[in-house]
RNA sequence: GCACCCGUAGCUCAGCUGGAUAGAGUGUCGCCCUCCGAAGGCGAAGGUCGCAGGUUCGAAUCCUGCCGGGUGCGCCA
């Protein structure tokens, strides 16, 4: 179904028209002053501008014509031109019946016979997940669902960091460790045993290990280099060594991955496209769109407008390595060959934008995208109280397990001082402060504008006062109870519809789900659901204080209002559902 | 040095394709539970939207300069 706003905007771009206006001055939204009117159409004052005529003049043509439409309650002229505008409660209602009935609730079908693939995770192979992960995992996740909720084809990739010099570093250091001679042995071409030689605790210690050798020592740090080249090359013990590396941290990163609840359509990495490159790399070097410098081959991609320096894109290191920047870009090769997508999202810590830009110019210039918009969907560090980035308190890298963990015995904890679950099992009090404890972390990022850093202040977002995800999902178990006493009553469920100025509000606001979701599309903004949720929760603790429902004598009217309510349930929901936050039975 | 991002209430943050009285959470101070879970609701106080110019009928929003903070600038990811 059509959002309300739309529909309103239609009506208002044809009154436009008769009077030889552009449409699109028509646009109707939500009323900046709720005070005054429920919608807002600003277009008389643009329209004015651009033909140089008096605004008050053309609102008062726009609003004859619209107070002919029966839509409309009132239609009223403010301030220099503003037409103010409130619905009838019998459109509201009708509106409010369809919403009911609709399973999509409204979402707006954006992305109808699109595909969009998203790139996020970029977990790395031999290194636990810590908090820089984080956000690119539950952005992304957000954004899968979100996508997918608005209609789009979504094909979601973690392109795991395996391909590139930290591989070399690993691999040199497990010889150097003498731990598994036999891949380094030139004599033996396998087979190798199918059991690896190293956990994943041990990668945890050798690539540390290895990553600080290489800082310290130039000659270290060339072993590293060789052993990448040749692993690229193919060399079979380096190979047979390094998918042990994958498989065994593949294992781990699930684990991870399944404890936030983030799911992937492609575990591929940066490694899946090492056949395309060869021809990518011809292809490019026929066409003179790669060449030669400074011994290493590169794709130029400065331009002549550009106002800072814009480095090549290097394909090849001089020594023969290829780069992340070569696996992205035979990566978009492959994306297109599979999916065709219209767009590719990459959910990147926004300090690689100046990557990105290279690698999409590179694209561009080899024509290498095909119908796909490409865009880096950068964010913003997380930090700790302090404002410098989070850490532990030792002042190390704080692991992602860590911190879930820290978040829910932090809502065991506050579970507990509220006494909630006192005569629950124990399963299920863990089971809720697990969830309790997801929620505190995913509202608390998401509801942060995406490209700036936040403070990460677990005292605060583990609240169940406020603007947190504990609070969202308390007052949709709060919804939840409700309609379950009202079942146990045998109480009907009906339609919703408008009886006052709370549910009028209420609903105004479920009506408008649809254009926030689009909204939230566009901008590729969580945050906006996060402030949708919370706003939901608002509205119906206005309604829920101000009308007693299961005592209301009128049954036909209760029946509207548990029909309210329980389209209040599915949208805040939902809502939380593309948030990735579930929501107990009961808490 | 050059480029990008950010500077909004005591604190944490929205708002930024220009529009009416700049919002929310939190904190502070008042009210409101014989009733569906008060983890709530209602209200008050709190702002030169970093500073200075400019464009405009109109600027937190667009442009320029400055100050303050963050980030990035050829073989890491």
């Amino acid at each position: 179904m059509t959002s309300l706003a739309a529909e309103l905007s239609r009506i208002a771009g044809e009154a436009f028209a008769a009077e030889g206006l552009a449409e699109s001055f028509g646009r109707v939204a939500a009323s900046d002053r709720p005070d005054l009117a429920q919608f807002q159409c600003n277009g008389a004052l643009a329209a004015a501008k651009a033909a140089k005529a008096n605004p008050r003049a053309i609102a008062e043509k726009i609003a004859v014509r619209l107070k002919a439409e029966p839509i409309f309650a009132k239609v009223e002229i403010a301030g220099p031109g503003f037409l103010n505008l409130n619905l009838a409660d019998a459109a509201l209602s009708a509106r409010a019946a369809a919403l009911a009935t609709d399973d999509t609730l409204g979402a707006p079908g954006t992305g109808t016979g699109k595909t969009v693939v998203i790139d996020f995770g970029g977990p790395n192979v031999a290194k636990p997940m810590h908090v820089g992960h984080l956000r690119s995992s539950i952005i992304g996740d957000c954004l899968q669902r979100l996508y997918r909720a608005n209609g789009w084809k979504v094909v979601s990739d973690v392109h795991l960091g395996d391909w590139g010099l930290q591989m070399g570093q690993l691999i040199s250091e497990v010889e150097i460790e003498g731990v598994a001679p036999v891949y380094f042995d030139p004599n033996v071409v396998g087979p190798y045993s199918d059991d690896s030689p190293v956990s994943m605790d041990d990668l945890e210690i050798l690539y540390p290990r290895a990553s600080a050798a290489c800082k310290a020592d130039p000659a270290r740090l060339e072993a590293a280099r060789r052993a990448t080249v040749d692993l690229q090359a193919g060399r079979a013990g380096y190979r047979a060594l390094w998918r042990h590396f994958v498989k065994v941290s593949e294992r781990g990163l699930e684990r991870e991955f399944a404890a936030l609840g983030v799911k992937f359509d492609l575990w591929n990495g940066e490694s899946s496209v090492d056949a395309l490159i060869p021809p990518m790399l011809d292809d490019l070097k026929t066409r003179g769109l790669a060449e030669i410098s400074e011994g290493a081959l590169v794709v130029p991609v400065a331009r002549e407008d550009d106002k800072k320096p814009m480095p090549p894109l290097i394909l090849v290191k001089s020594e023969g390595g290829v780069l992340y920047g070569t696996t992205d870009l035979a990566t978009v090769i492959e994306r297109v060959r599979n999916y065709d997508p219209t767009l590719i999202l990459y959910v990147v810590d926004h300090r690689q934008h100046g990557h990105f830009e290279q690698v999409f110019r590179a694209a561009a210039r080899g024509d290498l995208s095909g119908k796909a918009q490409l865009e880096h969907v950068g964010y913003g560090t997380m930090n700790g109280t302090d404002g410098k980035p989070f850490k532990t308190r030792a002042g190390g890298v704080m692991k992602l397990h860590d911190l879930i963990a820290m978040a829910k015995t932090e809502a065991e904890k506050r579970l507990g001082e509220q006494g909630i679950g006192a005569d629950f099992s124990a399963e299920e009090r863990s089971e809720i402060a697990r969830k309790v404890g997801i929620a505190t972390i995913k509202f608390a990022d998401l509801s942060n504008h995406r490209t700036t850093d936040y403070i990460f202040d677990l005292e605060r977002f583990s609240k169940f006062e406020g603007k947190t995800g504990p609070y969202l999902q308390y007052a949709a178990v709060r919804v939840q109870s409700m309609l379950r006493k009202a079942k146990e009553q045998g109480a009907s469920i009906g339609i919703p519809s408008v009886h006052s100025a709370e549910e009028r509000r209420l609903i105004l606001q479920l009506l408008s789900l649809g254009d926030m979701l689009a909204a939230a599309e566009d901008k590729r903004a969580p945050n906006m659901l996060c402030e949708y949720a919370f706003e939901l929760a608002q509205n119906f603790s206005r309604f829920y204080n101000e009308h007693h429902v299961l005592s209301e004598p009128d049954p036909a009217l209760r029946a509207a209002r548990l029909g309210l309510c329980a389209l209040v349930l599915a949208a805040l929901t939902w809502v939380l559902d593309l948030l990735g936050i579930e929501v107990p039975e009961r808490m």
